[in-house]
DNA sequence: AAGTGGTCTAGACCACAGC
DNA sequence: CTGTGGTCTAGACCACTTG
């Protein structure tokens, strides 16, 4: 691995990790010489590389630091239904509808509201063996998607999207009619080869949608 | 713009525009040190950039020549029914339900089908002063989209899912009950900053999903 | 004013793949 | 062996922005 790899893959551990949360100063670039014996080009490289990725913003005096993760992402990577909200913006509020232990899958339902109106309906399962600190959370402060981010470091995640029509069950949940549309969102996610949880997240059509950019690298 | 910049677009209006077909060298760093009288390093970021977004391909001693298209990338593997049905081993069809022109937009209505049924209704409007070749096309062998994946290279493109209920015109061509979920796919695709085409797919939601598999550094 | 990133220079050595 | 890209060095000047 080159050194500026190294460099951009120490920065990112940090980040990825959530020791670094949205907003921390990356060490500016003299810094980083300093730390890694080397040219600032080095350095530069390995933070361009992140700047491009969107994984941090730079500015001219203000430094580099670590950036919040965009929406438009949503389709990509994990999506993160409080802080997208905060970045929109919009009051978010969520609410536990259920909690069961089931040997060592832990089971969550959990509404998401968004100014107001509901939102999402987050249904839940966590491997226990891979994530044993959630056998005694509550996810009263941080929702259950949320706080698997930060304490659990995933690897691969697949993501099935789909559509179907509101039950008479999940429009009242939703504050929808029955017959509307809704997208679903079906993710599981890994470490390693463990599989850590699966979620299916269903969205009134009318309230979200999943937006994604792809460019090749240049100026988008 | 930066030298290193207008290197790169430099390049890149030889390749978008056909003059260099894949396959075709671009000049060594040493001669394009000469040509615009700088460092190697600033041709190096250009041309490392074009590389880094799979427009060429760089080998040692064999030099960097035009990649060929991405007509393969997982973004747009979305896209063609028609390669991912063959890999299904299901049967596909096309049918053009119509086409019309008006200024300087195409504008096709498609039917897909695979193993007898249909999968989606594709509304694509194509704008022919970036592409004028599509003029003349019918679209009888090749359906509108794999038709523009091989005669035109994009640069950016945007996608957005979706939910809707079908109404009876859409329930009748999807074959489908008036009320049924449906999954929309809107994709718009730009070379440089000229909107190439824009396209809505409709899928009933009981025969079509999206799926993405994701590893941290690794391209699914 | 001072410190940051943005960009560039003019070298250098190395690894690799063809000849 | 030679020419290519891959990477790095040790500077330099500039633009910008914040305090």
């Amino acid at each position: 691995m080159n050194l500026s790899e190294r460099i951009r893959s120490d920065l990112e551990a940090r980040i990825l990790s959530g020791e670094w949360k949205p907003g921390h100063p990356i060490p500016a670039e003299h810094a980083l010489m300093a730390e890694y014996r080397c040219a600032r080009m080095t350095v530069n490289k390995a933070i361009a590389g992140m700047a491009a990725a969107g994984l941090v913003t730079r500015r001219r005096r203000a430094g580099t630091v670590v950036a919040a993760p965009a929406a438009e992402r949503a389709v990509l990577e994990i999506a993160d239904l409080a802080a997208e909200s905060e970045e929109l913006g919009l009051p978010y509020r969520h609410t536990i509808l259920s909690r069961e232990m089931a040997g060592d899958v832990l089971a969550v339902t959990t509404l998401h509201e968004r100014g107001g109106l509901p939102l999402a309906l987050e249904e839940r399962r966590i491997a226990l063996t891979a994530v044993p600190q959630a056998r005694d959370e509550r996810f009263e402060d941080v929702p259950p998607g949320t706080w698997l981010l930060r304490h659990v470091a995933w690897t691969e995640a697949e993501h099935v999207i789909g559509a179907r029509t509101a039950d008479a069950a999940l429009a009242k949940r939703l504050g929808i009619a029955r017959g509307d549309a809704c997208l679903t969102l079906d993710r599981r996610t890994w470490q390693a080869r463990d599989l850590i949880t699966e979620v299916r997240l269903t969205y009134p059509a009318d309230r979200h949608s999943f937006t994604g950019r792809f460019g090749r690298g240049g100026s988008s």
